[in-house]
DNA sequence: CACCTTAATGACTCAATGGTCAGTAAAGTG
DNA sequence: CACTTTACTGACCATTGAGTCATTAAGGTG
């Protein structure tokens, strides 16, 4: 009755932890909002107890912002990249990777972090200001910049879309909205997003 | 030493307490969110007691449904009146009345209950069904309706904005969220969605 | 003015939850 | 294998906040 080689009853896993915490947060804030959210939870959820959260995270709010911030959206990077070093014609550039860029958004986590901005974001200023500055203003500057020389090239005229590049986002933020509030009235986001696109042209092409 | 008339420590108003608790209820929630609210400040901003509140609502969410519905959007039944009994022509229509009412939509009541939808919505199932039927669907529907009878007298042509309407309202969509987000960061949501509107018409008249 | 109904109060309960920390044991290290 | 470090646990605490209810008194009624 002995050497019975007991399995460990944890792994110290210092790693991986933070990043395996921050999804288990990731899930709960997305599902309950952040005031509904139970640290508690996301322990469980994580597989840890509820003290290891607090060896990582100071607080529950710093756990959310640095949940938010992880989704460190890269992809706005790739796309301005694209935009900048791209051999299409600007009109093609919107049909292709532009519309298949919006129609990847709802669906997508950043929807997610989206409602959680629109739900909490007054709470947490330096959140909002840090998602503006890293996603919603570059983006928009990068249009505006796109457009520009659109009209220097002689595809595109001017029109009230350079001042207002939101024009262009404004359907797939509606289709992100519709997807996570109306689950079950279907809408073909897709076709919303190139619909309007085909609009847009028609309407700034010179 | 007697007969000061004590002036009574309280008044019975059965009658308008329940709208006071409400539209108290509907700035705390507005400015928390559901979860994050105390019942206790919703009674003291009405100057009433907690207790009085659970005397005229039975509990938190039944308060919460009664302030949402209570924003009873008669707005868009007067609209829908209206879009029926015009002497415009649907250019002029879209153009006057819907744009007025589409530019009133963000800085409103509207756009706040659209955020604890946005935010709450999915536990509360019964409400987003409420606020479908009453609101998003009527005025849908209304909109197709509108388009039909522009194609029928000649002045529009058929469009994928006959399928979905929601094109038309992306903007206001966006206007309401962005006032409500980036406070600060300043957006003219009139000329954002005459712009819009411009864009719409050049592409659905005949 | 005595009496009654009930609107309104406010002190209370109790479960839940964010956060703490003393202790445990996993994984080195020499 | 003894010794050390520290990742990790889980019991605990203090607080908060939804909901209750015995009590009070406003205001009507006869």
């Amino acid at each position: 009755m002995s050497a019975v080689p007991t399995e460990p009853r944890y792994q110290r896993r210092k790693e991986d932890r933070p990043k395996e915490i921050a999804e288990a947060a990731f899930e709960v804030f997305a599902e309950k909002g952040y005031a509904a959210a139970r640290v508690d939870e996301v322990a469980k959820r994580a597989g840890v107890s509820k003290g290891l959260t607090y060896l990582y995270f100071k607080t529950k709010e710093e756990l959310f912002k640095a949940v938010i911030r992880g989704v460190v959206v890269r992809r706005i990077d790739s796309l301005i990249d694209e935009v900048d070093s791209t051999e299409l014609t600007a009109e093609a550039f919107l049909r292709g990777p532009m519309v298949a860029f919006m129609q990847r958004i709802p669906g997508s986590r950043i929807s997610i972090v989206l409602r959680l901005l629109i739900a909490e974001g007054h709470r947490h200023p330096d959140l909002l200001e840090y998602y503006y500055e890293n996603v919603v203003g570059r983006g928009l500057a990068m249009l505006r910049r796109f457009l520009e020389r659109g009209i220097e090239t002689g595809e595109f005229r001017r029109t009230a879309v350079n001042d207002m590049p939101q024009l262009i986002v404004a359907p797939m933020l509606l289709s992100a909205i519709w997807k996570m509030v109306f689950v079950k009235r279907s809408l073909d986001t897709d076709r919303l997003i190139e619909a309007h696109m085909d609009m847009i042209l028609e309407h700034i092409k010179a």
